[in-house]
DNA sequence: TCGCTCAGCTTGTTATGACAAGTGAGCTTA
DNA sequence: TAAGCTCACTTGTCATAACAAGCTGAGCGA
């Protein structure tokens, strides 16, 4: 056997799983039934089930079990900044809520300052946002504003709970600029968006520009890969 | 203590890192050297690694060590279907080649028809790409064309090597739709990639439409979340 | 000097054993 | 009846042990 009893058992579950077999939702045989079924120790049934949630496929509960993860997923539509998250969701059929974590004035770090062209430690806005999707937790959005401007951004900036831009709520926003990268959840994120240490999560990191080029808002939204995902359409014409 | 003890290790060396206590490709010191330095079993010492692993900030090679994943990212503009991936990446200091790793003609799959306007099971090219960046594995391309569109489509898919559209060999395509998504690394795939089981992918639908609406080219690109991000700009002007 | 072998390092796989801690059903008790 | 407790089952953490397999360099032999 080249390959290992760990990856040929998670393979064959993930099989199973892609196959139907096991539904989104469904619960997982446990370590000790996978000891038994497959004639194994518990280090490798535990190896097994480690491989099928380091691949997004399941999650585990302590006391509870192992589960075949849900793969509802969220389309973001970035083509055009006028499109609301709201609609987008609802379209799909999937509930959503906002949480206010967190807002508050502090002094710019030195790559938002950059961003919004201002000087570093001027006194900026930050909100810190959650989004639930179907109750659980879908994306984390971290945005800042400077104080500096004036109306209407700063008082729809306090009031907005929508993601991720102005532009959804009527600001002027001439331009939205931004680059999408993905990491892995560290510690901390991973208590946040209840996912296991080390699951995907997608990056959008975005600038807005006012319609006289000058920056506005800056911010990102981390989200989880397994609920979310971007689309986009760009025309080459001029 | 609340908190595992892998955790604990595994934290306090990704602080390392990131401080800099340990450079972009240091060897990390090895399981038996955790287990001397935090008096803990190999187990122990092996959770905190691989913790780091499923994080995206190591990686173990077998009989050599474990070391600091390279950071170096490529951006990669969709703001305009024109740019050329080569031009980014000679901008940012990295070198590049591709590999053809398969060329064929087969019946079209159902989604693949879907994207593509034509019947299922019509003839359709198939050509899968590696990207490599300096030297290492950085993203797959699977791209889809029909075979019943003439010149200049045919021709021109044969010889491409680059990447992902043919609007950037000069074919007229006039609008590019696509999805960004990310996922993890399944057990084929992250042999191709040269990554661990689980580490994520970004993923990169698209369909170009040439200048009569017509989908022309369906593919999709899979890279590396540590070596790749895409950048884009949308513009609220009508 | 060149090339080969092998010892000694590394991580990978796997077994056995133990205790901790969260969950939930069922029983007990007030 | 209702509240609370116990217990069985679950995953999480951690130790000790052994062998497999890949890599590297020192040392030996030609």
């Amino acid at each position: 056997m080249a390959t290992p009893l760990h990856i040929s058992i998670s393979e064959k579950l993930r099989r199973q799983i892609e196959v139907g077999e096991y539904k989104s939702g469904d619960r997982l045989p446990s370590e000790h039934q996978l000891m038994e079924t497959f004639n194994v120790s518990r280090i490798t049934a535990r190896q097994a089930v480690a491989n099928l949630v380091s691949q997004g496929l399941a999650i585990a509960y302590r006391g509870k079990g192992v589960f075949v993860t849900p793969q509802k997923k969220v389309t973001y539509s970035l083509s055009s900044p006028l499109v609301f998250l709201e609609q987008d969701m609802a379209r799909q059929g999937i509930t959503f809520s906002f949480e206010n974590l967190a807002f508050e004035s502090m002094p710019a770090a030195a790559d938002v300052a950059a961003e919004l062209g201002i000087v570093e430690k001027s006194e900026v806005y930050r909100q810190k946002k959650l989004l639930r999707m179907d109750g659980a937790a879908g994306a984390v959005d971290i945005s800042y504003l400077s104080t500096e401007l004036g109306e209407p951004f700063v008082p729809l900036f306090q009031r907005q709970m929508t993601f991720p831009t102005l532009a959804q709520n009527g600001i002027p926003v001439e331009r939205l600029d931004g680059v999408i990268e993905c990491t892995h959840a560290d510690y901390d994120l991973s208590g946040y968006l209840e996912v296991p240490l080390g699951h995907a999560l997608m990056v959008y990191r975005y600038t807005a520009y006012s319609s006289d080029q000058q920056p506005v808002l800056h911010g990102s939204t981390i989200s989880r890969a397994d609920r979310f995902c971007y689309s986009l359409s760009t025309r080459s014409g001029s």
